[in-house]
DNA sequence: TGTATCATTTTCGTATACAATTTTATTTAA
DNA sequence: TTAAATAAAATTGTATACGAAAATGATACA
């Protein structure tokens, strides 16, 4: 049976990586195969063949002959990828600037304003994701696929890191940083949409307890650690 | 029989990928999942999974139920690699000088000297490899992983880009721009190495002729949209 | 001679078989 | 009862089988 390979094994990708965009999937979370399998209804095949991509993508980990699990980032991967944001995000507001046509600026707004309708009527898995959507969609519109491709990546990363880290009593805080930032792109003013993309990055990061790491409720994040080392003994 | 797969996985991709930073695997190329198989001795499982993340590298084309060729990066492709490099190794100058250790400046320098070495004896491969290794090195150096791995693509598309557009008449010119880098770097002067790294990377995508596209002498570049149009037939 | 149609071979895509490893359960001894 | 040892089950890793698609080559016909 050859199937329709390209869509198919799109679809489940994008079901996998939507699930940790919007924490349904969180980090220490075991992917049995064969669970995956009867799931989506496809062979091994192509299960691993979701998991290979997804490991490269930093959202799970192959541990060999143990499965996979999502992954589980550590502070210091944190700060990197907080890091990289900054660089990429700050970066390309120059040519967003330059590249931003009215579609765009149609498509920018579209995404804030159905985050805050998430927002709004308490769905946070529908906030997460849109906000992270945003900050991609700005990379299509400066046209630099590259970027693009690593700040997807690495919104999803920093779904699992705000799982793991987030400082507690946070919650869907409603953010006027978005629709701010598309005014300052589409009205061309490049400073100050840098100057606004750079406070909003500082303020996500911040709301990360990176040195006491721990999210508290979750025992597995309280023993990541131990299961960790389990894990490799 | 499981084989310690970690390590013959991470061979064999290396090999590909070697090949094609010394551009001894050119755009267009085919790769037939038998003959590697053969080459490598290993079953198809194993060559799938490295094609794929050899495409997701963007230096290998997944064409379905065509076969996998090395990559040939449109000129726009091109240009937004080059943006994308620009932005990135600009953007890591100031952490490359803040955590520049003494042990940095001299995986560095070993790295440049055995660019000239090879630059010197006409080992073109090993010189276009070596550059290729600075720059990646000097993500290493500013300490940002994420960073890192997408220059570590960006380069390796940059081989196949160079094969491409090169200028005619090119040819290995004996380059002061990477120790020049290193020195800067070493005495913590950021305002400095951004400047040389600018007009190094500039310098770099000039020898490039990306609106008169193809290399004369290879048919395959010459006809690669003619290819791509009856290949999508 | 050139072109179109058909058969053959090759190559690709997925599922599955089987070996190796890990995990879980059970038994046994202290 | 606890802990160690062992057996059973489940899970992963690789190779291979087999159907589908594409490339190649042969034949018939204008």
């Amino acid at each position: 049976m050859n199937r329709q390979s390209e869509t198919s094994d799109e679809w489940i990708y994008d079901q996998v990586f939507s699930a940790v965009l919007e924490q349904r999937l969180i980090p220490g979370a075991k992917l049995k195969e064969s669970e995956l399998c009867s799931v989506f209804g496809v062979s091994r095949t192509i299960i691993r063949r979701i998991l290979l991509r997804l490991s490269l993508d930093k959202v799970v980990e192959l541990r060999p002959n143990k499965g996979a699990v999502i992954a589980t980032p550590a502070a210091e991967d944190v700060r990197q990828i907080f890091a990289a944001r900054r660089l990429l995000e700050i970066g390309i507001i120059d040519d967003a600037c330059e590249h931003c046509t009215s579609e765009d600026v149609a498509a920018l707004k579209e995404i804030v304003n159905r985050e805050n309708t998430a927002i709004q009527t308490g769905n946070r898995s529908g906030a997460i994701r849109l906000a992270g959507e945003f900050h991609v969609e700005l990379a299509r519109v400066a046209r630099n696929r590259p970027i693009q491709e690593l700040l997807r990546q690495l919104v999803a990363q920093s779904s699992l890191a705000l799982a793991l880290y987030e400082a507690p009593g946070h919650l869907l805080c409603v953010d006027e940083d978005h629709i701010n930032i598309v005014e300052a792109v589409s009205a061309g003013d490049a400073a100050k949409s840098r100057d606004l993309m750079a406070r909003h990055l500082e303020k996500a990061e911040a709301e990360m307890k990176l040195e006491a790491p721990v999210d508290s409720n979750d025992l597995k994040s309280v023993f990541a650690d131990v299961i960790e080392a389990r894990a490799n003994a």
